[in-house]
RNA sequence: GCGCCAGUAGCUCAAUGGAUAGAGCACCAGCCUUCUAAGCUGUAGGUUAGAGGUUCGAGUCCUCUCUGGCGUACCA
């Protein structure tokens, strides 16, 4: 439909040239009466021509060719806006369209030949994975999806760091708890050491399978390599468990093994963005219109996060992408503008980085906050939370929400009743059309797409026309980002449906129209099943 | 102090600068001898935190104030 609006539209702005000096725009109207779809572009207009807006709404209107079979009316409405009723009989070969291509209907290839990267979760190897992470992954995920869906060839990464002081603390927590197993010593575990279960689990297997021979080994030795070892094992179960499949692991450690760290100071010096100051060295970063100067090597030789950090992304640019995302929590907003602004002192295109910041999931037990820690270890994994409401609640839960707003995840309630989220409602109705499917086949009814004229009623056309919005979604949501759009359209298709549901039959019906209504719920089955694929929900046939 | 995000119905949240701000949950009243009642219909619920401004038009953009979250390291 909008295709061809564009079209009859272009066509006319050859005509009247103020058309193309305007940034109109075309959306749906969200009532019937105003139309299917609706353009402002006269009242846009009204000042720069000085004219009434709906005068130059008619002048459009009589300016505009188009063939009555696929716009039944166009009427000026409101203030001046240009309404277009398109003919139910154009509309109705949405269908044929779904239908023509059941298993990729709404994959697009606008960006056909474009290579994306998304960088996600990006835990470091020190405990598993938080309820924190699962938004991060879910978000990561289902971006690439989207991404993949509108025509990008997406790389899904995970950048870690296995050394540093973080773990050396990990290696020596193990090492404390092996000691203490070992003597049935309750010495103090120091307070800031990793106090969580998985601790000792390392530390007994560590026990069971070498008794006391590790009294003497460091803590960055096998204490360390183990409990990274398990810890990644861990995590890339969890991921698993929600049908994530991470492509590449970067490791941190390459960039210096690879000498990406070094070249990366040389060439600072050499464009001077750096300077040393007491010791230390630090990027120029007031120059290039940030708040302050920010060290990159501390006055003890090593480098702050910030250096690797830069290193890495030039990799990403070196690998050749058109698209770098990175999915970061809210707690890493003042860290990227300086990574940013230094790859764009250097020449790199950085408009090429979109930077997607998520805010907080803040973890409610009853009306008691639950305030997440991994040092502390005083948090639900991801694990337990998969396994209380199953990876489908999880992922939809996570997504369904922009990412901008904070997320309040009510354990109890999510326990308790997960039979009333959301997710039910919408796989309830890809179930009932398998089993309408189902029936209607015993009965002896087809499918056919002979009669589709016979759809007049308000449910039908209003599926119909959510049906053709599918893929102006998908793309609007991907380029914007906006991964809970997509849970939104699916939400209104389903409820959309169940209306029809329960003010249309099938069984009983006219046979030419059972079958037509056969071929539209078929339809909307693809359509849902399609959606839930690029959130990575299932879609059940059975509820 | 400064920066980023948020503040919309009792609760959780939608809304691409457009027309009468919408869903779900909860409450109340209805709908199953017919394709899945995990559903549908109806009632009720709003000064979009507050005050200014820009605009033909503001929940949306700008300024200020209030509230909450996250930052503001020679931690990551």
């Amino acid at each position: 439909m909008k295709s061809y609006l564009v079209e009859i539209i272009n066509n006319t702005s050859d005509k009247l040239e103020y058309l193309k000096e305007v940034d109109y725009k075309i959306s749906v109207p969200n009532q019937n009466a105003h139309g299917d779809y609706s353009i402002n572009a006269a009242m846009l207009l009204s000042k720069k021509l000085n004219r009434n807006p709906r005068e130059i709404a008619q002048e459009i209107i009589n300016n505009i060719e188009y063939d009555i079979n696929i716009i039944s009316k166009i009427e000026i409405a409101g203030p001046g806006f240009i309404n277009f009723f398109f003919n139910p009989l154009f509309v109705v070969r949405i269908i044929n369209d779904v239908l023509s291509d059941p298993m990729d209907y709404g994959k697009l290839d606008n960006f056909k030949g474009k290579k994306a990267n998304v960088e996600f979760v990006s835990a470091n190897p020190t405990g598993p994975l938080t309820v924190g992470h699962g938004r991060n992954a879910v978000v990561g995920d289902t971006i690439s999806n989207m991404l993949e869906w509108i025509g990008y060839e997406v790389d899904r990464e995970f950048y870690f760091n296995n050394a540093g002081r973080q773990m050396r603390v990990l290696g020596d927590s193990v090492k404390k708890r092996y000691l203490a197993l070992l003597y049935d010593d309750t010495e103090d575990f120091p307070e800031d050491y990793y106090q969580g279960e998985y601790i000792i689990d390392i530390a007994e297997e560590l026990k069971n399978e070498f008794g006391d021979k590790l009294i003497e080994e460091s803590p960055e030795g096998i204490f360390k390599q183990r409990a990274e070892k398990n810890i990644f094992a861990d995590i890339e179960n969890t991921l698993d468990a929600l049908k994530i499949k991470i492509k590449i692991f970067f490791n941190e450690n390459s960039l210096y093994e690879d000498g990406k760290i070094d070249d990366l100071l040389s060439k600072f010096k050499e464009m001077d963005i750096s300077y040393e100051n007491e010791g230390a060295v630090w990027l120029r970063l007031k120059e290039m219109g940030n708040e302050q100067d920010k060290v990159i090597i501390k006055s003890t030789g090593e480098p702050t996060y910030r250096l690797p950090d830069i290193a890495y992304h030039t990799t990403k640019f070196d690998r050749g992408y058109d698209l770098i995302v990175d999915i970061f929590g809210s707690d890493h907003n003042a860290t990227y503008p300086d990574v940013v602004a230094a790859l764009k002192a250097m020449g790199y295109d950085t408009e090429k980085i979109k930077v997607v910041i998520y805010q907080f999931v803040t973890i409610m037990e009853g009306n008691e906050k639950v305030k997440m820690s991994t040092r502390k270890a005083n948090f639900i994994t991801l694990d337990e939370l998969i396994n209380e409401v199953g990876p489908d609640v999880v992922r939809y839960f996570f997504i369904m929400q922009n990412t901008t707003t904070h997320l309040n995840f009510d354990l109890e309630l999510a326990k308790k009743h997960s039979d009333e989220n959301p997710v039910f409602y919408l796989q309830y109705a890809h179930a009932r059309i398998s089993s309408i499917l189902k029936v209607t086949h015993e009965q002896g009814l087809k499918l056919s797409t002979q009669n589709l004229e016979l759809l007049v009623t308000e449910s039908e056309l209003n599926i119909l026309k959510k049906l053709s919005i599918f893929k102006e979604e998908i793309l609007y949501s991907a380029i914007q980002f906006e991964p809970h759009r997509i849970a939104v359209y699916l939400l209104e298709l389903a409820g959309l449906f169940h209306k029809f549901y329960n003010e249309c039959r099938i069984i009983g019906s006219e046979n030419k129209l059972a079958e037509a209504r056969i071929a539209l719920v078929t339809a909307v089955q693809i359509v849902i099943r399609n959606g839930l694929r690029i959130l990575g929900v299932t879609a059940p046939e059975k509820m």
